[in-house]
RNA sequence: GGAGAGGUGGCUGAGUGGUCGAAAGCGAACGAUUCGAAAUCGUUUAAUAGGUUACUAUUCGUGGGUUCGAAUCCCACCCUCUCCGCCA
């Protein structure tokens, strides 16, 4: 959420900034609405002022007299009414004003960083690094032609159960997620991340606070009867974790790590990864979030990025550090690293985490402050994949793979998974 | 699902129609004391919006309503707790 009041008092280099994302903003017309809301307020203000003074004054007429149905007295109420009736007719416009404003602000994405490369989509990214080498040869084969042969996981079945885009690990394939994911639990808490265990069911309010409401409604799914929607990422719940409070700047920065299942409908994306394990409605993940001061958000930026990073690297997997252009962010976030590992089987690099500074965004929906100077400030709230499990599983299929159809394990990952490769049985 | 209790500031908790944004305690900050600390004493200490300040308004779960005036009365909703039932 964008300030209301830099709205009000300077739209052209708001409209500027955002416009900086490869497409025109026009906030003409919440600017005019946040000028009338300011008017609306003063003089509502001013009525209320007197109505009270009023009111008062029948409090003490009434004590002093120990009457209360006198000429005057009654007098008085009568014009007490006549405020009333004007404050309430005020108040009904500010109301209405107040949701129209509120609901196009929660639609207005967050500043890009002036930082982040300027472009207009995906194109425009900047590799910053590689890192490994990356496996390049003919015959190899794809994490589906893998996991199928090696009895990993199976997707038929799954459509059958629930629908398309779901999937079932099995035997060594439902050993190795669970590998993975206690493998990064242990590897983020033991650099000083608190691991939470949240709920994977979220509220509307939770949703509208870290971003994906009310503009991405269609993107996850929901529990029409009980205003829960099933958690698209952790960043949801863990932002949400804090709604609503003031936290001592002595606890920050605070660093969660969070394994959680993630439900997302994937709408618009028909076609496109239909096999394996890139493109599920339901994946599991585990995420990185911080909490910190808004004068420290640039450098723990880096850290989060690099502690995300240091997965790859214990798993030994080649990937590259990409700069997020303007046009490319997402809607909370003011500048993105992802990190993306390499696939052999496509000859490309795939998303397999994003890390985001969504500076004060998400805190001003969800209201988390903390003292700075004494007063109540915004923090600032990161998160990073760290990493997505399926993702990772599938390039550790592609990339471990070996002539004779079995597949390596990283060695980081043996005491985890107990053995250190899975061959055809 | 049935029955009951309740939601008040950073926390505990008093407040059932008038000067209450709200007693008291805890916590916190500052000062005194001290070589320093603890203890003690004193002062300060809710948020949001508008305004340069003075100040004005709003907020006692949320949304409506009654009234000149609502934390307090009425209606609806949400949530929490206890007991019973059911249950991994």
């Amino acid at each position: 959420m964008l300030d209301q009041k830099l709205i009000r008092e300077n739209p052209k280099s708001v409209e500027e900034i955002l416009s900086s994302r490869g497409k025109l903003f026009n906030i003409a017309n919440i600017h005019e609405l946040t000028i009338k809301k300011k008017e609306l307020d003063i003089e509502i203000s001013g009525l209320q002022s007197e109505s009270k003074k009023l009111s008062k004054l029948i409090g003490q007429e009434i004590s002093k007299y120990k009457n209360n149905n006198s000429l005057e007295i009654n007098n008085l109420k009568k014009k007490g009414n006549e405020y009333r009736s004007k404050i309430s007719e005020f108040e009904e416009k500010q109301r209405i004003l107040d949701k129209q404003i509120n609901n196009e602000i929660s639609n207005l994405p967050n500043f890009p960083s002036n930082e982040a490369p300027i472009g207009k989509n995906e194109s425009n990214n900047i590799q910053l690094k590689t890192w490994g080498d990356p496996l390049i040869a003919n015959d190899l084969k794809s994490h589906w032609e893998i996991g199928e042969k090696l009895n990993l996981f199976e997707s038929t079945k799954s459509t059958r159960i629930s629908r398309s885009r779901f999937i079932t690990l099995i035997g060594n394939g439902a050993r190795l997620e669970r590998a993975l994911i206690n493998f990064m639990l242990d590897m983020h808490t033991k650099n000083g991340y608190v691991e939470l265990m949240l709920p994977a069911l979220v509220n509307s309010e939770s949703l509208k606070g870290s971003g994906q409401l009310p503009k991405f409604a269609n993107e996850s799914f929901k529990c029409s009867n009980d205003d829960l929607w099933l958690s698209p990422t952790a960043e949801v719940p863990l932002t949400s974790f804090h709604r609503n409070e003031i936290i001592d700047p002595k606890q920050l920065p605070i660093k969660y790590v969070a394994y959680s299942p993630c439900f997302r409908r994937e709408a618009g994306s028909y076609g496109r990864d239909t096999k394996g394990l890139i493109r599920l409605h339901q994946f599991n993940k585990v995420e990185l979030y911080w909490f910190c001061d808004p004068s420290k958000s640039l450098e723990a930026h880096k850290k989060i990025t690099s502690d995300a990073e240091s997965i790859l690297k214990k798993l030994n997997l080649p990937y590259r550090l990409v700069d997020i252009c303007t046009g490319d962010l997402g809607f909370s976030s003011s500048r993105t690293f992802d990190l993306e590992v390499w696939l052999p089987s496509s000859k490309c690099y795939r998303e397999i985490s994003s890390c985001s500074n969504c500076l004060d965004f998400q805190a001003r929906r969800s209201s988390i402050r903390t003292k700075i100077d004494n007063k109540n400030r915004y923090l600032h709230t990161l998160n990073g994949s760290g990493l997505a499990i399926g993702r990772t599983m599938a390039a550790i299929l592609e990339n471990g793979q070996q002539k004779d159809g079995s597949v390596i394990i990283p060695d980081a990952l043996v005491p985890y998974f107990g053995s250190n490769s899975i061959k055809t049985a």
